[in-house]
DNA sequence: AGTCTTCCCATGATATCCCATATCTTCCCA
DNA sequence: TGGGAAGATATGGGATATCATGGGAAGACT
């Protein structure tokens, strides 16, 4: 499958629309109606997929054997937190005020590929999360390339 | 199947009507004639859904191997205490007073999606049980990456 | 007969659709 | 190789449809 890449950053015009990032789209599907979109547990940013992907989780959240109050916290939070939006004819969509308010998203929009979800950001706060997350990975000597020699040297098996 | 997303706030008018939401009206169908409602047993507020779910939720009761109180506790509380509320030509229903007085709801609703339910909130009462579920999401570390990795581990048939 | 409920129509706000334009990339042909 | 053309993409604006909401009228039950 294809995955969610790099970063875009668009405008959000007067009716509160904002283009989502074509090579995103594509990656959705050319029949795909819309995204889903919530309020990330983490960080100060929106979290984007595809109406498919929810629904896989959805199916697996009950496989899953989480704890009740676990669940109820789930399903509160995304699905209920959450936002269908589809595409106008042009591929863009409008996020509600309530969204975009309680994550700093005023007229620009950030989006960040993160392989199955995306990100929404505004994209100062994206700036200053990056370079946090960047100075971290130093910190913590984090290596790439020695990640991928540990992982195709003890868990091959997978494909991607 | 679609799944009840997002959350909507409608107001309750003088004659007591409000406009289920119409995102959620899709979700039951076309030639749905209402829904069911009823107390729920966990939080302050309201269940509902369809009438073919709370017919679902019966059979799979009959097969779970609970204890006649707790059988008896559910029939009495679910099915005695739920109310069938048909949509009328606009998809308003009316809530009956005896309902939204146990779960302090006044002049608005707040809808809430659940996946196969949703449930009908006070709208302040929702504020508070939300805020509370995002902090113990986030002192529980709970990681929607996370979740979501290990279900495309598990569940994924392999396309996506 | 009176009150309550159900059906139907009206209305304002919002969102959706459709078309237009500018900028950028890609492709083609000289 | 370079210039031009064609397509794609992001963005803007006007027109239309949908939805939530309100109120009146007809019917039912007491």
């Amino acid at each position: 499958m294809a995955v969610f890449l790099s970063s875009f950053v668009n405008k959000i015009d007067k009716k509160g629309r904002v283009s989502v990032p074509a090579p995103f789209r594509a990656v959705l599907g050319p029949d795909t109606a819309g995204i889903v979109v919530f309020r990330s547990l983490q960080v100060e940013a929106l979290e984007g997929c595809s109406i498919a992907h929810l629904e896989l989780l959805s199916q697996s959240l009950e496989k899953q054997d989480l704890s009740p109050d676990i669940f109820d916290l789930i399903e509160t939070t995304i699905f209920g937190g959450s936002v269908q939006l589809p595409f106008d004819s042009e591929g863009r969509i409008t996020l509600p005020q309530s969204l975009i308010a309680g994550v700093g998203i005023q007229e620009e929009v950030a989006f960040v590929g993160r392989r199955k979800t995306f990100q929404l950001w505004d994209p100062a706060k994206l700036a200053t999360h990056e370079t946090a997350a960047r100075s971290k990975a130093r910190a913590k000597d984090i290596s790439l390339s020695k990640i991928i020699a540990s992982v195709t040297q003890t868990a091959n098996g997978g494909k991607e």
